[in-house]
DNA sequence: TGAAAATTGTGGAAATTCCAACAATTGCAT
DNA sequence: ATGCAATTGTTGGAATTTCCACAATTTTCA
């Protein structure tokens, strides 16, 4: 009976994909075999790539394709992830951070939850708190308020109130658009949860790459004396690069 | 030095997402500690729902949404679906909807979106969030906490603060056990969460498939006799049924 | 400061797994 | 039918893990 191994085989393999774990005692049990031979079972697919050993038992095979998550953020991903790296240069020494939304923003949370510990970050982004989360020595607080879809982050009341009872010693805010008045969003709704955040916090860095350069299309969220810092990726225009430095906020060009 | 304990927890935790599995052994000569303080550290982050235990070692816990359990939930799908719109029939009426977290939460979620207007949801789950969100008739509501990585949502005293000043028609729930004694789930965070979500709505329906059953490993959240509904998709055992019954407690099987 | 609580280490017995060599069984081709 | 090759079972000892109770240490808090 050739065919019963085959058999087990993929038995084996639709166990694993219902369990994250199966151990060779309980499959030998369950298939009415011996223990050598489930081993051998495995030794077998092991080989074959579908699964990994572990003492007493075997994993699903991690796919080597998955294994990096997929950065299908486009081609600004390089230059995000360098103006984050910076960004979180400026703030390693918080103890509570405030993290805004966008694309950036969960760059600068992936540096945090690589980099960072002993710190709490609070944060009104899914994306953020998913990204900050990974590390467990990290504390996220998630800001209550109205879902908004499109950004994937609360807004309205419930989120200002309750930003009104804490205190931060940087925040960390995107923009979609920077201008000589200041940094601002298209969403008014994501506009007045920065602003409330920005009035917490002792310091304030905002982080954008230079596509946001002069796009006025937005509401402006804050005026450059309450920025401390500001992050990019390549000089801003000389009015752009003037205003900031007549309002003493800190360039950084990653 | 508590710190040591956390930064061990992430440090699993971190090499859990590099290997595939991690054996006690190992962690224990790597870190300089002994293996009984590695399989405790195992234990409390099983406890916590970020990974399950193999013999000699442990593997990543199957997050909600991930590979292997998409399959298995796939099996369980149809019965999901058919409680969430019994559930969601239940519940028609309501203006103000609290709902927790877990599988099932997200289909009566998706049910919700697809079949109500009108009406404001609260909820601490991420996947409910965003799963009711597509519907912008209906207003969701996000509770603060701190983040629950294993379940995606927010915990703790600010979500159980925040509870505490609002209203709502119903609450609806999912569970990871259900016994004599009341619906319970695996983590005391969440189950704290339920707790305090129930004693702010008028009725309250749990909704869980027949696999949870008398699964007493879990912190019991509620009593029967605060329960108005109970709906799931097979007939429950004799005794559990009788308890129901007497405590007046509603039942749907879908 | 002192007591209670939490954390970690230690030691030994019991259970489990691993490994390798060998025997038994089965399928299949000649 | 015979023989070969593949598959599976068995066995025994070595290695590993688990579990539990208890001690040592550190942390917390009144």
């Amino acid at each position: 009976m050739r065919q019963e191994k085959r058999e087990r085989h993929t038995k084996i393999l639709t166990a694993l994909s219902g369990a994250s774990s199966v151990r060779v005692a309980e499959l030998a049990r369950q298939f009415g075999v011996s223990t050598e031979t489930i081993r051998r079972d495995f030794d077998e697919l092991t080989r074959g790539g579908q699964l990994s050993r572990t003492y007493g038992g075997a994993v699903r095979m991690l796919d080597p394709g998955h294994h990096g998550e997929v950065e299908r953020q486009s081609l600004l991903l390089a230059e995000r992830q360098r103006i984050a790296k910076a960004t979180v240069d400026e703030v390693a020494d918080a103890r509570i951070l405030l993290i805004g939304c966008g694309a950036t923003a969960v760059q600068v949370a992936r540096q945090v939850a690589a980099r960072l510990k002993d710190i709490t970050v609070v944060t009104h982004s899914f994306a953020v708190a998913a990204a900050v989360g990974v590390n467990h020595l990290v504390e996220v607080m998630m800001i209550p308020g109205l879902y908004h879809p499109a950004k994937a982050s609360t807004t309205g009341g419930h989120a200002i109130v309750f930003l009104q009872s804490l205190y931060a010693d940087y925040v960390i805010l995107g923009a979609s658009g920077v201008t000589q008045d200041g940094p601002g969003d298209t969403l008014p709704e994501i506009a007045a949860v920065n602003t409330a955040m920005m009035s917490r916090a002792a310091r304030c860095v905002i982080a954008a790459d230079q596509s946001k350069f002069n796009l006025s299309s937005s509401t402006r969220y804050a005026d450059w004396p309450q920025v401390s810092t500001f992050v990019t990726d390549a000089a801003p225009p000389a009015e752009l690069r003037k205003t900031l430095e007549s309002n003493r906020v800190k360039l950084l060009v990653a």
